[in-house]
DNA sequence: CTCCCGATAT
DNA sequence: ATATCAGGAG
Protein backbone atom coordinates (compact mmCIF):
# COMPACT_ATOMS: atom_id res chain seq x y z
CA UNK A 1 0.00 0.00 0.00
CA UNK A 2 1.19 3.32 -1.17
CA UNK A 3 0.72 6.19 1.37
CA UNK A 4 -0.78 9.25 0.22
CA UNK A 5 -1.41 12.44 1.98
CA UNK A 6 -5.26 11.15 1.43
CA UNK A 7 -4.87 7.82 3.10
CA UNK A 8 -2.81 9.63 6.36
CA UNK A 9 -6.36 12.04 6.42
CA UNK A 10 -8.05 9.07 6.33
CA UNK A 11 -6.37 7.55 9.32
CA UNK A 12 -6.04 10.68 11.42
CA UNK A 13 -10.00 10.55 11.15
CA UNK A 14 -11.05 7.06 12.15
CA UNK A 15 -8.65 7.61 14.86
CA UNK A 16 -10.08 10.88 15.81
CA UNK A 17 -14.20 9.09 15.40
CA UNK A 18 -12.94 5.81 17.15
CA UNK A 19 -11.09 7.74 20.09
CA UNK A 20 -12.78 10.83 20.38
CA UNK A 21 -13.29 10.55 23.97
CA UNK A 22 -10.33 9.16 25.67
CA UNK A 23 -8.00 11.37 28.42
CA UNK A 24 -4.64 10.70 29.67
CA UNK A 25 -4.24 7.56 31.62
CA UNK A 26 -2.29 9.14 34.56
CA UNK A 27 -3.98 10.35 37.08
CA UNK A 28 -2.98 14.30 38.55
CA UNK A 29 -4.67 17.16 39.95
CA UNK A 30 -1.78 19.63 39.11
CA UNK A 31 1.10 20.52 36.89
CA UNK A 32 2.95 19.53 39.14
CA UNK A 33 1.73 16.36 39.48
CA UNK A 34 1.68 15.11 36.31
CA UNK A 35 5.41 16.01 36.07
CA UNK A 36 6.08 13.76 38.37
CA UNK A 37 3.83 11.56 36.92
CA UNK A 38 5.87 11.51 33.70
CA UNK A 39 9.15 11.06 34.80
CA UNK A 40 7.86 8.54 36.74
CA UNK A 41 6.13 6.66 33.54
CA UNK A 42 9.39 6.24 31.88
CA UNK A 43 9.60 1.88 31.02
CA UNK A 44 6.69 1.53 33.56
CA UNK A 45 2.88 0.75 33.07
CA UNK A 46 0.37 3.61 34.10
CA UNK A 47 -1.47 1.73 36.25
CA UNK A 48 1.61 1.17 38.32
CA UNK A 49 2.24 4.96 38.30
CA UNK A 50 -0.63 5.92 39.47
CA UNK A 51 -0.49 3.64 42.19
CA UNK A 52 2.65 5.33 43.51
CA UNK A 53 1.89 8.56 43.00
CA UNK A 54 -1.41 8.45 45.06
CA UNK A 55 0.77 7.58 47.87
CA UNK A 56 3.74 9.62 47.11
CA UNK A 57 1.51 12.92 46.93
CA UNK A 58 -0.54 12.11 49.73
CA UNK A 59 2.89 12.30 51.87
CA UNK A 60 4.16 14.92 49.81
CA UNK A 61 2.37 17.09 47.43
CA UNK A 62 4.92 19.52 46.40
CA UNK A 63 8.49 20.26 45.53
CA UNK A 64 9.17 21.70 48.98
CA UNK A 65 7.32 18.23 50.39
CA UNK A 66 9.61 16.19 48.47
CA UNK A 67 12.69 17.70 49.26
CA UNK A 68 11.74 17.68 53.40
CA UNK A 69 11.00 13.72 52.84
CA UNK A 70 14.67 13.34 51.64
CA UNK A 71 16.27 11.09 48.92
CA UNK A 72 16.16 7.34 50.60
CA UNK A 73 12.69 7.90 51.27
CA UNK A 74 12.05 9.38 48.10
CA UNK A 75 13.43 6.03 46.36
CA UNK A 76 11.47 3.22 49.05
CA UNK A 77 8.28 5.53 47.74
CA UNK A 78 8.90 4.94 43.65
CA UNK A 79 10.51 1.60 43.88
CA UNK A 80 8.18 -0.42 42.35
CA UNK A 81 8.36 2.02 39.48
CA UNK A 82 11.64 0.81 38.52
CA UNK A 83 14.96 2.73 37.63
CA UNK A 84 13.94 3.98 40.82
CA UNK A 85 17.59 5.27 41.50
CA UNK A 86 17.50 7.47 38.43
CA UNK A 87 14.09 8.28 38.60
CA UNK A 88 14.57 9.88 42.70
CA UNK A 89 17.55 11.43 41.93
CA UNK A 90 16.04 13.58 39.18
CA UNK A 91 12.79 13.84 40.93
CA UNK A 92 14.58 15.49 43.61
CA UNK A 93 17.12 17.53 41.84
CA UNK A 94 14.12 18.95 39.55
CA UNK A 95 12.02 20.15 42.72
CA UNK A 96 15.24 21.39 44.04
CA UNK A 97 15.31 23.75 41.12
CA UNK A 98 11.53 24.60 40.90
CA UNK A 99 11.59 25.61 44.75
CA UNK A 100 14.78 27.70 44.42
CA UNK A 101 13.88 29.50 40.78
CA UNK A 102 10.24 28.94 40.09
CA UNK A 103 8.55 29.23 43.57
CA UNK A 104 7.74 26.05 43.29
CA UNK A 105 5.65 26.10 40.12
CA UNK A 106 6.61 24.27 36.93
CA UNK A 107 7.45 26.59 33.84
CA UNK A 108 5.91 26.75 31.38
CA UNK A 109 8.70 27.40 29.16
CA UNK A 110 9.42 23.95 26.81
CA UNK A 111 13.20 24.71 26.73
CA UNK A 112 13.21 25.58 30.37
CA UNK A 113 10.91 22.12 30.83
CA UNK A 114 13.32 20.12 28.96
CA UNK A 115 16.59 21.67 31.10
CA UNK A 116 15.10 20.34 34.34
CA UNK A 117 16.89 16.77 35.10
CA UNK A 118 14.62 13.75 34.41
CA UNK A 119 12.67 15.62 31.60
CA UNK A 120 13.57 15.09 28.44
CA UNK A 121 11.86 15.39 25.03
CA UNK A 122 8.66 13.59 25.28
CA UNK A 123 8.37 14.48 29.07
CA UNK A 124 8.25 18.37 28.17
CA UNK A 125 5.57 17.85 25.46
CA UNK A 126 3.08 16.17 27.72
CA UNK A 127 3.69 18.48 30.51
CA UNK A 128 3.47 21.23 27.41
CA UNK A 129 0.15 19.60 25.94
CA UNK A 130 -2.23 18.65 28.91
CA UNK A 131 -0.80 20.60 31.87
CA UNK A 132 -0.62 23.89 29.88
CA UNK A 133 -2.89 23.30 26.81
CA UNK A 134 -0.22 24.14 24.22
CA UNK A 135 -0.31 22.31 20.74
CA UNK A 136 2.32 19.57 20.81
CA UNK A 137 2.87 15.61 20.14
CA UNK A 138 4.46 13.39 22.58
CA UNK A 139 5.93 11.13 21.21
CA UNK A 140 6.45 7.63 23.70
CA UNK A 141 6.90 3.96 22.45
CA UNK A 142 3.35 4.01 21.31
CA UNK A 143 3.36 6.89 19.67
CA UNK A 144 6.32 6.06 17.66
CA UNK A 145 5.58 2.24 16.79
CA UNK A 146 2.26 3.05 15.74
CA UNK A 147 3.35 5.68 13.95
CA UNK A 148 5.68 3.80 11.88
CA UNK A 149 3.31 0.93 11.35
CA UNK A 150 0.74 3.29 9.94
CA UNK A 151 3.07 5.27 7.99
CA UNK A 152 1.44 8.39 9.35
CA UNK A 153 5.00 9.17 10.24
CA UNK A 154 7.73 7.04 9.58
CA UNK A 155 11.54 7.82 11.60
CA UNK A 156 14.14 6.04 13.54
CA UNK A 157 14.20 8.33 16.56
CA UNK A 158 11.31 9.84 18.20
CA UNK A 159 11.92 13.53 16.96
CA UNK A 160 11.29 12.35 13.18
CA UNK A 161 8.51 10.59 14.13
CA UNK A 162 7.41 13.64 16.05
CA UNK A 163 7.87 16.08 12.68
CA UNK A 164 6.04 13.78 11.08
CA UNK A 165 3.22 13.61 12.71
CA UNK A 166 2.89 17.76 12.96
CA UNK A 167 3.16 17.76 9.57
CA UNK A 168 0.70 15.43 8.97
CA UNK A 169 -1.87 15.98 11.54
CA UNK A 170 -3.64 19.47 11.85
CA UNK A 171 -2.18 21.65 14.42
CA UNK A 172 -5.54 22.24 16.73
CA UNK A 173 -5.58 18.36 17.27
CA UNK A 174 -2.10 17.70 18.12
CA UNK A 175 -2.92 17.29 21.71
CA UNK A 176 -5.98 15.09 20.95
CA UNK A 177 -4.02 12.86 18.42
CA UNK A 178 -1.03 11.88 20.97
CA UNK A 179 -3.83 10.14 23.12
CA UNK A 180 -5.61 8.36 20.16
CA UNK A 181 -2.62 6.95 19.20
CA UNK A 182 -1.51 6.07 22.70
CA UNK A 183 -4.94 4.25 23.33
CA UNK A 184 -4.50 2.69 19.76
CA UNK A 185 -1.33 0.96 20.72
CA UNK A 186 -2.24 -0.07 24.36
CA UNK A 187 -5.87 -1.42 22.92
CA UNK A 188 -5.24 -2.88 19.18
CA UNK A 189 -1.73 -1.95 18.00
CA UNK A 190 0.39 -3.54 20.52
CA UNK A 191 3.98 -4.22 20.43
CA UNK A 192 3.64 -8.07 20.83
CA UNK A 193 0.30 -8.92 19.49
CA UNK A 194 -1.36 -6.82 17.37
CA UNK A 195 -5.35 -7.13 16.83
CA UNK A 196 -5.26 -6.77 13.16
CA UNK A 197 -8.12 -8.54 12.58
CA UNK A 198 -10.02 -6.27 14.57
CA UNK A 199 -8.69 -3.23 14.26
CA UNK A 200 -10.65 -0.23 12.65
CA UNK A 201 -7.65 1.01 10.92
CA UNK A 202 -7.21 -2.18 9.08
CA UNK A 203 -7.95 -0.65 5.41
CA UNK A 204 -5.78 2.00 5.57
CA UNK A 205 -2.99 0.54 7.19
CA UNK A 206 0.26 -0.44 5.04
CA UNK A 207 1.48 -3.12 8.35
CA UNK A 208 -1.91 -4.92 8.68
CA UNK A 209 -1.11 -8.78 9.55
CA UNK A 210 2.38 -8.45 8.59
CA UNK A 211 4.06 -7.29 12.52
C1' DC B 1 25.26 2.70 22.22
C1' DT B 2 24.69 1.20 27.14
C1' DC B 3 22.80 1.49 31.53
C1' DC B 4 19.12 2.00 34.70
C1' DC B 5 15.11 -1.74 37.02
C1' DG B 6 10.59 -3.64 39.27
C1' DA B 7 6.06 -5.17 37.74
C1' DT B 8 3.23 -7.18 34.40
C1' DA B 9 1.70 -9.56 30.08
C1' DT B 10 2.29 -13.34 27.09
C1' DA C 1 11.33 -17.48 30.49
C1' DT C 2 11.22 -13.29 28.04
C1' DA C 3 9.33 -8.98 26.05
C1' DT C 4 7.46 -4.82 27.29
C1' DC C 5 6.04 -0.92 29.97
C1' DA C 6 3.33 7.08 28.82
C1' DG C 7 12.37 7.49 28.67
C1' DG C 8 16.47 9.94 29.83
C1' DA C 9 21.40 10.53 30.78
C1' DG C 10 26.26 9.57 30.03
Amino acid sequence: MRITKKIKAEQVAILEAVYSDVKPALRFRNPFELLIAVILSAQCTDVRVNITTERLFAKAPDAEAIIAMGLAELEKEIKDCGLFRNKAKNIMATCHILAEEFGGQVPEDFDTLLKLPGVGRKTANVVTSIAFNRPAIAVDTHVFRVSNRLKLAVGETPLEVEEGLMKAIPQTLWSQAHHWLIWHGRRVCKARKPLCEECPLGEVCPSRGRV
